[in-house]
DNA sequence: TACGTGGTTATTGTATACAAAACGCGCTCG
DNA sequence: CGAGCGCGTTTTGTATACAATAACCACGTA
């Protein structure tokens, strides 16, 4: 994307993720263009993406609100993410190379390390994470699940604000991922689907307890 | 969407899908805005959806072009489609109520009356398969789900021109969706998994018969 | 008070002009 | 002969002005 209206996204990206902005709250184009820096235009093109990966809703009559997503939401999105990253494993199993088998290996020492230090460096950890699960959904070489697959991935990110990650949950994710290495060096594709799943299973209720019980409130403005 | 960009959508989409343009021909925003008679503006959000859609792609300059299907991007479409409308189909067993249950089945009793016509009506056929296949999505409730399968389900249709069916495969249909009823009306998940996998899969087979052996070029611009 | 109704403001949608970037082509120079 | 370089042309990107639509508010009426 070109600059401007790339600048708008990351630039709307980060206000939404700063936590200055309460979910549900309704946005104007103008506010963003000034917030920016940037035209109308460009913050329309950055807008559409953003409505794309849901951090954004429209009103029926176009009006544009921060999104609030439910426990349902997440739910649904670790469900299809899941089903989605699962097949990802299973395909990678069969069509990693040795190399990229050992690129893992060494994504997930970085892992390991960010996650031994004390304290445990977060922003390391989901760092190394996002690379490790990028790599698999690569080799999995289905462009299109790889698209649908960057926006749930990316997703939850709203939710991370002041997360607080136990150093339990972080050692169990890396003790997931060596498992995982080893179903690919064994070209094991069932093996890594299983692995795979457990790993965004449990992922899914460390965040849901963050996030409170269960609700059936729906997203979007209100 | 308003009504240029809506208008300059689907005057776009309708050129592609006539046939009047080839795979991999060069289209420029100003050629676009003649031929739909609204601006570049609106002309630019419309040619955003479509390259969501996956039926205009763009340079790594920018230029865009009609987009070129391989045999493999196809099946990655008809595996990605299974595995979330399966799903789909799973949760709909759980969820339909008694109402929309006989609202499918007049569907299929449409679509039956379609394929009997002599000679078959196929845009018929069409219409009352996707209204089907679309309720079966809307009662999954996951409007994520949905919202990846609209992509999904609509992408074929570029290659549907001077696609020819066979009254067999429209009557197998037919079966499939009488069987799917029938699992629904048992509220038996895996039964409406099972027929919902062996349908879309035949649909692939059949459809993939129609575009040619197996090869292994990439989409996009040449 | 509850409920429309008219006009006023706020917000989104579109057209157009201009800026930036990419392409194509002929040229020069090694 | 071919690789690289300028330069006009084409194409995409951005800003801005204006048009269309939706929300808001005050007011009048039952």
């Amino acid at each position: 994307m070109s600059r401007a209206s790339e600048r708008a996204y990351s630039a709307i990206r980060a206000h939404l993720l700063s936590g200055s902005v309460v979910a549900g709250e309704q946005l104007t184009e103008d506010q963003l263009a000034q917030i920016t820096g940037v035209s109308r235009t460009p913050v329309r093109e950055a807008v559409r993406r953003l409505e794309d990966e849901l951090l954004l809703v429209r009103s029926d009559t176009k009006r544009l609100f921060v999104a609030d997503w439910s426990r349902d939401d997440i739910e649904e999105m670790f469900t299809l993410r899941q089903m989605l990253e699962c097949h990802a494993a299973e395909r990678a199993a069969k069509r990693l190379s040795r190399e990229q088998i050992a690129a893992l290996e060494a994504l997930n020492r970085e892992l390991t390390a960010a996650v031994e230090a004390s304290p445990p460096d977060v922003v390391r950890f989901l760092e190394a994470n996002r690379a490790f699960h990028e790599a698999i959904i690569d080799a999995a070489h289905s462009p299109r699940l790889g698209q649908m697959l960057a926006k749930l991935v990316e997703a939850p990110v709203v939710l991370r604000t002041a997360r607080t990650y136990s150093q339990d949950d972080l050692r169990q994710s890396a003790r997931d991922h060596d498992e995982l290495v080893a179903a690919f060096a064994a070209r094991d594709g069932d093996w890594a689907r299983a692995v795979m799943g457990s790993h965004l299973r449990r992922a899914f209720h460390t965040f849901a307890r963050a996030v409170g019980p269960a609700n059936d409130s729906d997203a979007g403005e209100p």
